[in-house]
DNA sequence: TTGCTCCTCACGTCACGTGAGGTGGC
DNA sequence: TTGCTCCTCACGTCACGTGAGGTGGC
């Protein structure tokens, strides 16, 4: 037979049983939430019974689950089963957005690190024909141009409208021009704004595409957009369709503006002249 | 054209723009992350410009992704492209890791809801058979009891070696007997302890199982083992294999231990005397 | 006296949020 | 004078962690 004083656990006792800190055995007890069975009458000591390192799992269980503390402290006095099901249904939707933002930020990291690991291996200036994968993003409403308006006034009345739309604004963001024409006429006030977002429903399709790589600042393309043109006609290509501009180096990686690396896409097919079959043939 | 004070914005203008409170400004200021272009030389206000709206995305990217404002702004001055890989990559593990913790909890919030669920619907003192689905668990080791040992301690053990193996001990906790003799004979001492968990690769087999519910304290069956047996010779059922014991409501639910509701299940079949045919009959 | 465990109390952490009290220009 | 926007500075939040200074029994 045990004395009865045997069974009782100093802090440091019932902390080692337990697996929970010392010192947040004594937050506990000082805002009221989980207090020990008794204090010695000598020295103040908390003592903890062996009972009490089972029962305290109503505050543990509950804390894993992120409810906070006084949340678990008003729930406690007078728990039943309904109530705390109702606190687990709520908490399971705070989990489900949590796991939300949390795949997201994931996904943007994916993103990023595709992008960025392509930036470090493009060669500035360099036009070439590549196959690309199909790219998922989300395309934004038309831009709307004002009487001198600038550039970055637009870009965030587009992440404006993002954050509206709840799309994730932390994704890497490209320009979209609907045609070369229009590309090299205006290479920095792209049509649209597109997201890239590995849950997009729009891409920019799998095939065969002309890329240029163009170092500077947003919008700054250094006559790239005539580069392309003529290396296209030198090479009997055509181009086709809308024009996409990603950063693949910004300022997310790089400091100095100068140091931005663009890629420019656009589809190609040979034409009449080359010896390749073409569609219209 | 527009005057070179036009483009630039207040505290409260830049805000708006990018969707960033101006106290989080405010702070970013203080601690050195992100500072507005100048101030006014009158009254000091911070003045921003619309530049300034796009490269803030260091810092909002970044921190989005969780990383700590202090490593953002270690990052800041002479980032390039290899450093911020590694922090993505980083940063990932991270996220991996809360992704884990979270899809623990919401398995945990599962099985409680569960749990508490037909802990509700059963009436204390009831008998009879039931089909059982089956329940995914994480056996623990056989449990050492010492002279005299109480419960209690043995119970947490099992925890102290469930957290050394990195099981979720949030999950709940049930009892394994290896025979209904020996629950019979010692129904607070189960021989194992396990846990409820969906990612477990052991579990309670799916079939007839004769079930109680006995209320009271952990181990306080009140006579139920022996009314099971009875329950089980009147009715021409023999039971078979280990004797499952799950505590449907318990200090998690409800405050008082009296009203603690466990679940007794073993197997049953019907015995040669039954009209019904049995495996050796 | 030394070493040990415990105590309380104050302050730090992290990324802000809030409110008090004051300024500057219409 | 009133109303508006901005400023700084101090303190609060949340769930602890840390350390200073002190106690009690061997």
């Amino acid at each position: 037979m045990l004395s009865k004083h045997k069974e009782l656990l100093t802090i440091k006792e019932f902390s080692a049983l337990t697996g929970i800190e010392e010192s947040t055995l004594r937050y506990w007890d000082r805002i009221g939430l989980f207090r020990p069975a008794m204090r010695h009458e000598d020295n103040n000591y908390r003592l903890y019974t062996l009972e009490q390192a089972v029962t305290v799992d109503f505050v543990t269980v509950l804390s894993s689950l992120r409810l906070p503390l006084k949340t678990i402290c008003d729930a406690r006095e007078d728990r039943n089963p309904k109530k705390i099901l109702s606190l687990l249904q709520q908490q399971k939707f705070e989990i489900d957005r949590e796991l939300i933002r949390l795949q997201g930020s994931y996904s943007t990291i994916h993103t990023l690190e595709g992008i960025i690991h392509r930036g470090m291996e493009a060669t500035p200036g360099e036009i070439g024909v590549q196959h690309l994968d199909e790219m998922p993003i989300i395309m934004g409403p038309e831009n709307a141009y004002g009487e001198g308006e600038p550039f970055c006034r637009v870009l965030k009345d587009y992440c404006r409208q993002a954050r509206y739309d709840r799309v994730n604004i932390h994704n890497p963001i490209g320009g979209y021009h609907t045609s070369m024409e229009l590309f090299i006429e205006a290479p920095a006030l792209p049509q649209r704004f597109f997201s890239i977002d590995s849950t997009g429903r729009d891409h920019r399709p799998a095939g065969k595409y002309l890329v240029g790589y163009a170092q500077g600042y947003y919008g700054q393309m250094g006559g790239m957009p005539q580069k392309m043109a003529a290396w296209a006609r030198e090479n009997d290509l055509e181009c086709e369709g809308p024009v996409y501009v990603v950063y693949l180096l910004d300022n997310i990686s790089v400091p100095d503006p100068a140091q931005y690396l663009a890629q420019i896409s656009v589809r190609v097919r040979k034409t009449n002249k080359s010896a390749w079959k073409t569609v219209n043939g």
